[in-house]
DNA sequence: CAGTATCCATCTGGATACTG
DNA sequence: CAGTATCCAGATGGATACTG
């Protein structure tokens, strides 16, 4: 999504949705959602992610202030994750998305069904 | 976003937030929000958009049944597009979450600037 | 355990030229 | 006007190896 001043919508909302619909962040905001949890932890829970991925999503988050990190200085290291009331805010906003897309996916499916089997060129 | 079955979430909210997240659906379908829209109008109306990408955009709209395209056989060629009911639903949907960007985009502004400023190794 | 560093394949999308 | 076709640069993210 562009954000020019005609659409009412700034720079600064691009950047959220980038960050919202990339590939990870939900994922790890979703796996907040009960309290705070591990490095190791959120890797197991996120079918699929890699140890790059993890860290580069969490620390984005991080950076945004969405998620709180804390170091233990312990050996083994230990570090715990958990959303700030911002990144909870964040969370149930982005569930209303997932609740659409949930909720319509069939309908979509079937709309993606009649398009791919439509003539080639009806006229 | 990766969707597993731990996730309670389906491969096909994976597709629909892909969509969502990608650079231009919402602006379109924000450009939709009034009725109908011809093809170089909407070009005109987002900023920066090239014709390839728009072309893609209201395809990829059109085959999830969240567009409407009506072709009019007239020289020179018009060809209006409109939302359907369904793309009507996403776009109020997806305000939700522009609007919690709009709201905190100055908050997440500065949490990068405290993140950004941090001392390297505080130790 | 919780990272970082490096390399590399793939995907996305921009620029440009052409057309019914 | 409303596309399509082609080419290519940059971003994204996966695999692997290494480390405090």
């Amino acid at each position: 999504m562009v954000l020019n001043s005609r659409d009412s919508l700034t720079c600064q909302v691009r950047d959220v949705l980038d960050r919202v619909g990339d590939k990870w962040t939900l994922s790890v905001i979703y796996e907040l959602r009960d309290g705070s949890r591990r490095f190791t932890d959120l890797k197991r829970a996120i079918d699929g992610i890699s140890q790059r991925m993890l860290t580069v999503t969490v620390r984005s988050l991080e950076r945004d202030g969405l998620v709180e990190r804390t170091v233990y200085a312990t050996v083994p290291p230990r570090v715990d994750y958990r959303l700030t009331a911002l990144g909870q805010t964040l969370l149930k906003t982005a569930w209303e998305l997932i609740d659409w897309a949930t909720l319509h996916a069939a309908e979509i499916d079937e709309a993606r069904d009649r398009y791919d089997h439509r003539p080639p060129t009806p006229v």
